[in-house]
DNA sequence: ACCTGAACACCGTTCAAGT
DNA sequence: ACCTGAACACCGTTCAAGT
């Protein structure tokens, strides 16, 4: 019965229980067992103590995962603006946006799904439509353009996410491992660029897409130089 | 305890239990009561069964979600080559693969999250792909712009979603309902263009300038007339 | 204030049994 | 072949109780 592991010694004087220690117990946990493998019983257990503790600290679940997105937002990279040109450090933000899914890919689900709804995500957006209003785009031109590239870098990063994830209820996935099986001849021959390691290709090309068309739809009608 | 509907009918002889009829079943479940609410015993409630014979039609619940996917999939809309141009048709079906986030908000997310595993599925993707193809981009070129185009509109179905799902964990939405007591002098510019009444307009200028870089991308360099 | 333990109302799925 | 009923191993959350 007596596990073997600290014999006598006083049991575990455990890190208090913080709303930050929590979050990121929660994310690691996302990260090692998927979302619906994060549960509040196995938070609890991971964090040495019984899952209704947690409560003291979050009223329910989903306070615990708005959490768990102020943690991710964190890794958005934005950079001084003595760094680069406007239109530059934007698409370092982008990247870095979509580079959350291949850090967390299990996480990232939460990013494309939930809402943005706490102080800190509300400053990422604040940053991020400086930076379009840089550009001299007035507040519908900062909407549009933030739906487009954001809409599709988050794309980007759920379609990496869906790739590497072996959710448990997947069906077998054909594309990815008999693409000589499918008996459609335009998805056979595009299928070697729709697999996960050609992702990165396909959003630096969109990317190149999405800025340009910004870059055209941004610059000074006249004095062109 | 005797309820008052169908007081001595024989019980109901409802109709067979078929893997289409369970479908449209929780197809609508998801529609009514969102994705967390269709559960296999509800679904089988829903049918007049016990849950565990559902499991006679579908190996499991992810199964079940592929086979929702398939009759979502089925709304997309392809027209026919001679209705018009390439570049409109695409237009049409991309447009009418968003318009599934408008009528199935709460089911959209299958779309979004889930990879496309069926022969149906697969067959959608052949369509789409071979539309790309009209336009004469080659397998990279049809990979890449299928993920530009998708990504995007698939993210402009999931930004409808959330914005209209009031999903039960989600905090209040200060954007939506509070915008005068946002802190951020950008964000609070903006949020009238964020709205769930602006995205309409939000994802048609997406689409412009998608199929703006699209149609210039497979415009024939010479003869241009 | 912070945590525990038992309980409630659920899940998906397995298994043996019915017809 | 198709469905049921009981059971298993879980969920998030409430509530009363401990310290």
């Amino acid at each position: 019965m007596a596990r073997t592991r600290a014999p006598a010694a006083p049991p575990a004087p455990r890190p208090a229980l913080t709303r930050d220690r929590i979050a990121a117990a929660a994310l690691a946990l996302v990260d090692e067992a998927g979302l619906e493998g994060c549960t509040m019983r196995r938070l609890g257990q991971v964090l040495g103590v019984e899952a209704m503790a947690l409560y003291h600290h979050f009223p329910g679940k989903g306070p615990l995962l708005d959490a768990v997105m102020d943690r991710l937002v964190e890794e958005i990279r934005f950079d001084p603006p003595a760094a680069a040109r406007p239109l530059e450090r934007l698409r370092t933000t982008v990247r870095s946006y979509r580079g959350i899914a291949l850090r967390h890919p299990r996480a990232f689900l939460l990013m494309a799904a939930r809402r943005f709804n706490t102080p800190r995500t509300f400053a990422v957006y604040e940053r991020l439509l400086a930076n379009f209003a840089e550009l001299g785009l007035d507040a519908k031109g900062q909407a549009h353009w933030f739906r487009l590239v954001g809409g599709f870098a988050s794309a980007a990063g759920m379609a990496y996410a869906a790739s590497v994830e072996q959710v448990p209820d997947a069906t077998p996935l054909a594309l990815q491992h008999a693409p000589q099986a499918i008996p459609f001849p335009h998805v056979r021959a595009v299928a070697p660029y729709l697999r996960v390691e050609a992702l990165e290709e396909a959003f630096e090309f969109g990317l190149d897409v999405l800025f340009e068309a910004l870059a055209s739809a941004t610059r000074p009608k006249r004095a062109r130089r």
